[in-house]
DNA sequence: GTCTATAAGCGGATAGAC
DNA sequence: GTCTATCCGCTTATAGAC
């Protein structure tokens, strides 16, 4: 996460606020008209300078991206990082998710398009999309291993392992999903996966 | 898939061979720059043509991407649907195909980046990738109905459901596979859900 | 640091030559 | 049908004004 970490000291709270501003235009926009044909000139009208002026925070239309979709994923990994029993609990969570999202589903459509994107060798959003399967991985993992110390996951399921499938089966399901609604139901198909792991009623 | 089904009375043998020249050019030019950074220009200049020449058999860039994966998919659902006995054979190769597709990265990538960039509701590729998940589930809950019948498959597992998932989570997989191929070894992976699945040896 | 002006290169649309 | 020439609006890079 290079460009994330790039924290110049002159960068103060009017910056920031701007920033703020052009995401929330940028939200508007390419919530209505998609990101592909939601023009970066759309979104400067919006905040009311021009796209060259909204390039100079974001660099490229993709960084402007990244940020709208960080600001969704931040109250949510949020949400799954303060499960405090810190064991099923946070995979309810991953579940609920899984179905909170389903009113937005421009936003699911957002965060597939730009995670296919990013797996791109030298894609600008490469770092970020690396660094948050590891936070979500070892989130879901470390809450699996809290679940199997209490005797609650069948014995022969590796908990980084299913974490992993758990979030690979989430992605997976969502392009299903947004290409036809009706053959899938997401949560109920994940709950069904969650519960051949467990021993217990989730 | 209007555009594949619309085959007018004057396309002979010399257009398809123009066409399959072009998307040799285009393999050869997207496996090298990506499909970003490859512009249609230079797989025009590669097949000896112009742009707007590359354009008039393709009309857009993402239908000359299409050509791309269909002819990659073509031999692959071939091969699968080839399977005579039709049971967990199927299944088994597509795990073979899984693996194999490891050693053509660009070509994952290029089908990744796509699949997801055809959820959009008014996307050229939508159709095609409608029906290409309807033809791939098709194929693995039918192979799966038939291990049901042999009494191979776990009594509460429901075939179409197990193949939705067994789809979803092959493409999930591929997300983190091309962000860190050291942290996934898919084929095992889904090795282990097939096996959670069935009452015998895969 | 913030932003404008400008220009290069892209995908795409059109008109018309053959 | 096949293709070239040309033009459009877009993203993106660069130079420099404030």
């Amino acid at each position: 996460m290079s460009q994330a970490t790039r924290k110049p000291r002159g960068e103060y709270a009017k910056t920031a606020a701007r920033r703020q501003e052009i995401v929330a235009a940028a939200v508007a926009v390419f919530s209505a008209s998609g990101f592909r044909d939601g023009s970066v000139r759309d979104v400067a009208e919006r905040a009311g300078l021009t796209h060259a002026g909204v390039m100079h925070h974001f660099p490229t239309k993709i960084d402007l991206l990244q940020a709208v979709l960080a600001w969704r994923d931040a109250d949510a990994l949020e949400r799954l990082g303060a499960r405090q029993p810190k064991g099923l609990d946070v995979v309810r969570a991953w579940l609920d998710e899984v179905g909170r999202n389903q009113s937005t589903p421009e936003l699911v459509d957002l965060h597939v398009t730009l995670s296919a994107e990013g797996t791109s060798p030298d894609h600008p959003l490469r770092d970020y999309f690396i660094e948050r399967y590891d936070r979500v991985v070892e989130l879901l993992s470390g809450a699996l291993r809290v679940a199997a110390a209490r005797g609650e996951l069948r014995p022969d399921v590796d908990p980084e392992q299913a974490a992993r499938m758990l979030v690979a089966a989430t992605d997976g399901l969502q392009v299903q999903w947004l290409l036809n609604r009706d053959a899938v139901d997401m949560p109920a198909a994940l709950r069904r996966y969650v519960e051949s792991l467990i021993t217990v009623e989730l």
